[in-house]
DNA sequence: AAGGTTATTGGCTGTTTTGGCAATTCGAGG
DNA sequence: CCTCGAATTGCCAAAACAGCCAATAACCTT
């Protein structure tokens, strides 16, 4: 693996962390309706305001949002569509977990 | 939000982070191809085997990956194989991420 | 320009994550 | 039975993260 390898590895990952956190997720879904601005996402996620912003930052670092500013509100949006596809993938391998636990428990009997 | 709603949010956001690390994004491409031994992914990802050890259990505790006994060997393979798409979604998210920041710098002159 | 609303940032603390080393477990084969 | 190879686990220190409060910035309305 040489270094160019690794930084692509670097970056990927950053965009990744920065969808694994349970506030950052909801905020995603969220945005999957549409355009939000900060005061609604806080309503949302019932997260402190100072709180969703970092959160909103770290994700608008990573490449995951984008945001706009519209008068006294700062509007949020996500910024590559597939996203949901990301989050389908989560789910199914939520279900797959869920799936090897119950095998699991029946084998107890 | 009810409690239900966040324990979701959590169950994923962890299925996410078992993702978001240089070398575990290293290690689920490499998975892509194919079950894999320890003493493999060790060698094709350049870290100590009981980092690489760790990174595994994190990964198996998520359920993102399985794995299986081998005589002295264990062999780890993808559980779900959506991940392939998951990891489509990073690239696309990194490549805009390029762009706006081409984009920016061309504002520069 | 004063005051109110929306959002971000600084500073701090407690928690979590990461990586390295050494010790341990587990199975294979002489 | 002993040793070797493969993998995991305990323990520790350094670094990164998350959340809270207070302070600041940006903008609109009057």
């Amino acid at each position: 693996m040489d270094a160019d390898t690794k930084k692509l590895y670097e970056l990927k990952a950053e965009i990744v962390q920065a969808a694994g956190h349970p506030i950052r997720l909801a905020i995603i879904e969220f945005l999957v309706d549409g355009e939000q601005c900060v005061c609604d996402i806080v309503d949302h996620v019932e997260a402190q305001r100072s709180n969703v912003s970092r959160h909103l930052s770290i994700m608008l670092k990573a490449g995951v949002v984008e945001s706009r500013k519209d008068g006294l509100k700062m509007m949020y949006s996500l910024k590559t569509p597939c996203i949901v596809k990301f989050l389908a993938c989560v789910e199914e391998t939520l279900k797959e977990r869920m799936k090897s636990q119950a095998k699991l428990l029946r084998k107890l009997g």
